[in-house]
DNA sequence: AGTCGATTGGACCGTACGGTCCAGGAAGCT
DNA sequence: AGCTTCCTGGACCGTACGGTCCAATCGACT
């Protein structure tokens, strides 16, 4: 929510400048191993800058670069993520994945990281991070639910358990990913989520 | 390494106190969520017991917790986990898998949530962590790999995919766990990745 | 009993880090 | 131009936290 709201072209463009900045150096050391010295460094900014686009300090600019990261991640994923209502689409939509995480400077999802590592310390935030990634199970569950009605699983396919069992396949591929610094884990694990979905096929 | 040498036993005792009350503490909060403190009031000791029975502090003593945590998941998967040879054993496998990850008091799996926090700002620690990963995963390929050799799994089957999709789906299914504060992401995930094995058969 | 190492308590220290404050520019508006 | 609001720099602060140190006590062994 708030976005551009009261800051002018120039604050908002700093503060994108800030998230972006700041989402790739907690992709690759994590919440607690970013500090805001780190981040003023890496951005060229100011203290009292962060805490002039994050009032709350590191806890707003961390919800911000949770927004960010699950935009970034969503728009990745189109355009099948919005019409995975073939198995055509689920194939497109499993190489994009791919190629969006392969091309990631770090290994490992900014997403679910995140959502675990808060959920310990900060849980308002893990909530937060949470309910982003329930938008992107969302997708995929309107997907199968679909793909049911046109008769594509059968008719006591249960969509919402093989919504979470893809998005799980999806995130522990990424944490294998990460503690493996091999992409190969991501792709086992997608291609037999999509060998188990096809399974539900009349 | 070392365990209980140049200890008396009283004193293994009091570090074997430390370190289970610590693993709950960083189950519960992480380990940049625990401090020090947090183990000396949960484990009724002082400050220089920690050094004491861990000379390089959290370091130690998060090692410490990886390895204990390691060995009490695997021991929870036993029998099953050393006669993954047939297509019963891996039914059984999951249903320990569910009950132990079910009865515990906090969500998610200890190894999975340490290595993904480490390996951003302890990347030895974090190594180590894996390692004890792949020893996990070793126990499924193994069973994999003798099922192929049974003729339970077709020969073009390849074991360590396999074995990376099911440990994907377990450690994604966990992570969802502890996000959705409930056990059925786990069971979807597990059931999925089951199914997908079973693609594999003849 | 006496000795010596293992064990324990807890005060203390240095610093890293999140957060505050204020003063000095830019930049928009009339 | 003059006023107001936004933006930026950076010194400063309080504290939480990892880690050190030393003295007191316990306990095993001779």
């Amino acid at each position: 929510m708030s976005s551009t709201a009261k800051f002018t072209v120039k604050g908002a463009l700093t503060r994108a400048r800030i998230v972006e900045a700041a989402a790739d150096l907690v992709l690759a050391r994590g919440v607690g191993g970013t500090t805001l010295d780190d981040i003023r460094a890496g951005t060229g900014t100011s203290k009292s800058q962060l805490f002039h686009y994050f009032p709350a300090g590191k806890r707003d600019l961390v919800a911000a670069i949770a927004s960010f990261q699950t935009e970034r991640v969503l728009q990745a994923q189109r355009p099948f993520l919005d019409t995975l209502d073939t198995w055509e689409a689920w194939e497109g939509w499993r190489d994009a994945v791919l190629a969006h995480y392969g091309s990631q400077p770090h290994w490992g999802c900014p997403i679910g990281a995140m959502a675990s590592e808060l959920i310990g310390s900060d849980p308002e935030r893990a909530a937060e991070v949470a309910a982003h990634m329930a938008r992107w199970c969302g997708y995929l569950r309107a997907g199968l639910t679909r793909m049911r009605a046109a008769g594509l699983l059968r008719a006591d396919a249960d969509p919402e358990a093989l919504t979470l069992a893809v998005f799980a396949a999806l995130q522990g591929g990424l944490l294998l990913t990460q503690t493996m610094q091999s992409i190969e884990p991501l792709r086992a694990a997608l291609d037999a989520a999509l060998t188990a979905l096809r399974a539900s096929a009349p």
